[in-house]
RNA sequence: GCGGGCGUAGCUCAAUUGGAUAGAGCACCUGACUACGGAUCAGGAGGUUAGGGGUUCGACUCCCUUCGCCCGUGCCA
C-alpha cells in the first residue's frame, strides 16, 4: 500500500483530484489513469500542468489533443484555476493551469502553520537507519564520512514525514581482527610498553595494523620458494616467518576464546578498547550534528551469542546447506534476488561470517523491533553482499513482520566514494587516508578563516559558533546534493564558497532573510504583518509563493527516493527564487504598509522553509554570519 | 569470464522517475543599482547528453549493441 500525504490545500493535489474526475467522467474506461499534475518549469506556460493526455491517447484510441479537448471540457475548475479552455492545451497535449490569485492566497494562508504543509505519512512507518559501521581500534577516515552524514539525513528526512525511526551503528567489535589486536595490546601492556590507562585511538589503529601483519603468514611464498628450489637461506627465512605468524595467529584464537568466555581480564582490555574507539566515534557525531549517540550502537558482539542458534535454524528448516565443507543459503530463485553467488554463513572451520552478523540483524530489527523498512546507508561496494543478505532473511523468513505478515521493504542507498581533485581516491600528500577528525578541524579553520573575512566584527565567542555551522553546512551539504550512487570529488574551496549550491550559500540565504527582521525591528515596524493577509500580486512573489508550496513534494520525493541531493536542489531553488523577490520588491522600502506586511510574511515563510529545510538535512541554522 | 555502477557545457553538478527550447554554479564576456547583508541581480556565450541502433506522439531517462572508467565476484570484514 504506497503511502498517503492527503493534504486539502495543497493545488497540486486539489488540481490531481479534479483532473482525475474528469478522466473518470470522460474516459471510464480509464479512470485510474495518474492525472500526472507537476508545477510548470516556465511560468510562461501557466502555474501548473497535467501531462495526462498524451499518455491516454493510446489507451482510449484517440489523438492526445482531442483526449485534451475531452479533459478540459469536462474539467470543474472554476474555484481554483481561471477557466480552462482549449486556449491551454499546448503541445501534443499539456494543459497548462493558472491558479486564481485568491485561490494562492488561500493555499499560502494554509500552508502557514508549523507543519509547513507537511501531512503526516499515513500509514507512519517503523523504520530502522543503518547509517554507520566504525571498527574498534580503527581510526576514523573519509572513508567514514558518507554513511553517517547521508542516513541521518535520510532518518530525519522521514522522521519530519511523520515515520518513527531508529538509528543502528552497526560496530565492527567482534570476532578474529578484534582478538589479534587485544592479544598484541595484552603482550605490549604486559612488557611495560604501552599503557591501556592512556591509550589513544592512534595508538590502538597502530596497534591494529601491527597485528594484522605479525598474523600474516606467508604461506604461498613459502610454497612457491619450496617449489622453484629457491636457496636454503631464502627457505629458511620464509619458515621462520610463517612460524612467528603461526604462534600470533595461534594466541590471537586463544585470546578469541577467552573473549568469547567473558574471562575478566581479556573482557576488561576489549572494553577499554571499545571505550577509546567509540568515544571518538560519538565525538565525530557530535561535531558533524549526526545524530547518533551511543544507544545506537549495536555492536557485533551483541549478535554473537544468537548466531549459533540462528545457523542451526536454517539448517533444521533447509534453508541453509553445506557446499564444500562451508554452509550456504543458496539465492538462485528471483523470489530472493535471483544471486548465482550463494551467501554464505559458516566456513569451514566452523567460523560466522560478516553476513551472518548481518542476517541476524534483520532477525532482530524485524523480529524484536518491528522494523517495516529497513534503509542501509552503505557504500555502494556492498551491493551484492547486501543483496545476499536481504535474500538470505527473506528466505529465513526473518523478514517477514511478525504483525503485518508482510516482509519488510529492505533498501540499500548506496553512495560512491569521496574523491580527490585529482579524480582519484582521496589522500593526503603522502597517500595515507585522511582521518575524519582532521578532515572536519580543517573544514571548521577554513570556515572560520572565510567568516573572519566576510564580517570582521563578529564576537570571538560567536564566530565560533557560526564557523562551526558553515563547516557543517559546508562538509554535509557537498555531501548531500550531488546524486548519493555516484562518486564525488571533495574540495574545500568548492564546498565552502558562498556561491552557488552550497551549504554556505543556503545559509547566507537564511540570514539575509532573518535581517530583514532585525532592521524592521531597528526602524520601528511592529508585529502588525502577523495578522496582515497575505498577497502574491508581483510576479516575483507569485513564483515565491509558488515555490514555497512545492515544499512538501519535495520532502516527499527525497523520502521516497531515499535521495537527500532532491531536497538540496529544491532549497537552492527556492533560495534563488527568493533572491530575485528580494532584488524586486523591495520589503522595508515600500510606502504602503499593506505591502511591506504582507513582504514579510513572505520573507517569514521563506525562512522558516529553509530553516525547515537545512533542520532536516542536519544543517544547524543560525541568525547572523 | 560473469554481475553491478558510472559516462551530460572547459571544470563541479542538476534534470520533479518518459514531457515542452537539457538547467545551475565556477571560470569567461556584457549590463544594473552609492546597495532593506554586493557573500547581489539581469543578460550573453558555451551541448551530436561517450558512439550507433531500437521502442514512443515525445528518450539524458527504457531496450539492444560497441567503447571507456570504477567496483564486486564462495570460506577477510
Amino acid at each position: 500500500m504506497p503511502e498517503s500525504h492527503a493534504n486539502v490545500d495543497d493545488p497540486v493535489q486539489v488540481l490531481a483530484a479534479r483532473f482525475a474526475a474528469a478522466i473518470a467522467k470522460v474516459f471510464p474506461q480509464a479512470a485510474d489513469a495518474d492525472p500526472l499534475i507537476t508545477p510548470c518549469k516556465t511560468p510562461e506556460h501557466g502555474d501548473f500542468q497535467s501531462n495526462a493526455a498524451m499518455g491516454l491517447a493510446k489507451r482510449v484510441g484517440k489523438k492526445p489533443r482531442e483526449v485534451a479537448e475531452a479533459i478540459v471540457g469536462a474539467i470543474d475548475v472554476a474555484d481554483i484555476a481561471e477557466p480552462l479552455t482549449v486556449a491551454n492545451i499546448a503541445g501534443p497535449g499539456f494543459i497548462n493551469v493558472r491558479l486564481r490569485p485568491d485561490a494562492l492566497i488561500a493555499a499560502l494562508q494554509a500552508f502557514d502553520t508549523a507543519s509547513l504543509g507537511v501531512t503526516p505519512a499515513s500509514p507512519a512507518q517503523f523504520v530502522v537507519v543503518d547509517l554507520m559501521g566504525v571498527n574498534l581500534a580503527k581510526q576514523m577516515h573519509v572513508g567514514h564520512l558518507r554513511s553517517p552524514v547521508i542516513g541521518d539525513a535520510i532518518a530525519r528526512v522521514l522522521t519530519r514525514l511523520g515515520h518513527t525511526i531508529k538509528r543502528q551503528n552497526h560496530v565492527g567489535d567482534w570476532g578474529l581482527p578484534i582478538a589479534m589486536v587485544i592479544a598484541r595490546l595484552m603482550r605490549e601492556a604486559a612488557a611495560g610498553r604501552i599503557s591501556l590507562d592512556h591509550i589513544t585511538l592512534d595508538q590502538l589503529d597502530e596497534a591494529y595494523r601491527k597485528a594484522q601483519s605479525e598474523c600474516q603468514r606467508d604461506m604461498a611464498g613459502l610454497e612457491a620458494a619450496r617449489r622453484f628450489g629457491m636457496g636454503p637461506k631464502a627457505i629458511a627465512e620464509l619458515e621462520e616467518q610463517v612460524a612467528g605468524a603461526t604462534e600470533a595467529f595461534l594466541a590471537a584464537r586463544q585470546t578469541l576464546i577467552k573473549l568469547q568466555a567473558m574471562d575478566p581480564e581479556t573482557h576488561g582490555v576489549w572494553k577499554r578498547v571499545q571505550d577509546v574507539t567509540m568515544k571518538v566515534c560519538i565525538d565525530v557525531c557530535r561535531q558533524l550534528r549526526v545524530n547518533v549517540t551511543d544507544a545506537d550502537s549495536a555492536g557485533e558482539s551483541s549478535y554473537a551469542p544468537e548466531l549459533a542458534a540462528m545457523v542451526d535454524d536454517l539448517v533444521t528448516r533447509g534453508v541453509a546447506e553445506v557446499s564444500d565443507g562451508a554452509l550456504v543459503v543458496r539465492l538462485e530463485d528471483p523470489q530472493y534476488g535471483g544471486i548465482k553467488e550463494p551467501c554464505l554463513i559458516r566456513k569451514t572451520d566452523g567460523g560466522y561470517l560478516y553476513a551472518t552478523t548481518d542476517v541476524c540483524a534483520i532477525r532482530r530489527r524485524v523480529q524484536k523491533f518491528g522494523a517495516e523498512r529497513i534503509i542501509y546507508s552503505i557504500d555502494a561496494r556492498q551491493n551484492l553482499h547486501l543483496r545476499q543478505v536481504f535474500g538470505a532473511s527473506i528466505k529465513a523468513g526473518y523478514a517477514i513482520h511478525p504483525r503485518t505478515h508482510a516482509p519488510a521493504r529492505m533498501e540499500h542507498a548506496a553512495f560512491g566514494s569521496v574523491m580527490g581533485e585529482d579524480g582519484k581516491p582521496f589522500k593526503t600528500r603522502s597517500g595515507e587516508s585522511v582521518k575524519l577528525s582532521d578532515l572536519i578541524e580543517e573544514t571548521f579553520t577554513r570556515a572560520a578563516e572565510a567568516v573572519r573575512k566576510g564580517n570582521p566584527e563578529l564576537p570571538a565567542g560567536e564566530a565560533r559558533e557560526i564557523a562551526e555551522a558553515v563547516g557543517v553546512a559546508a562538509l554535509k551539504y557537498a555531501d548531500l546534493s550531488t546524486d548519493r550512487v555516484k562518486d564525488y570529488i571533495f574540495s574545500f574551496d568548492r564546498m565552502l564558497a558562498f556561491e552557488g549550491n552550497t551549504g554556505p550559500y543556503l545559509l547566507y540565504a537564511l540570514v539575509r532573510i532573518k535581517s530583514i527582521f532585525r532592521k524592521a525591528a531597528e526602524r520601528g515596524v511592529g508585529e502588525t504583518w502577523k495578522t496582515t493577509p497575505h498577497a502574491a500580486t508581483a510576479p516575483a512573489e507569485k513564483q515565491l509563493a509558488l515555490a514555497l508550496l512545492r515544499y512538501p513534494a519535495a520532502l516527499r520525493a527525497t523520502g521516497e527516493a531515499l535521495e537527500p541531493h532532491r531536497l538540496c536542489t529544491y532549497l537552492y531553488e527556492l533560495a534563488g527564487v527568493f533572491s530575485t523577490f528580494f532584488e524586486q520588491c523591495p520589503v522595508l522600502k515600500d510606502g504602503h504598509e499593506a505591502t511591506r506586511d504582507s513582504r514579510l510574511r513572505l520573507c517569514d515563510l521563506a525562512a522558516k522553509v529553509l530553516a525547515d529545510g537545512l533542520s532536516v538535512l542536519g544543517i544547524p541554522a543560525i541568525e547572523r554570519m
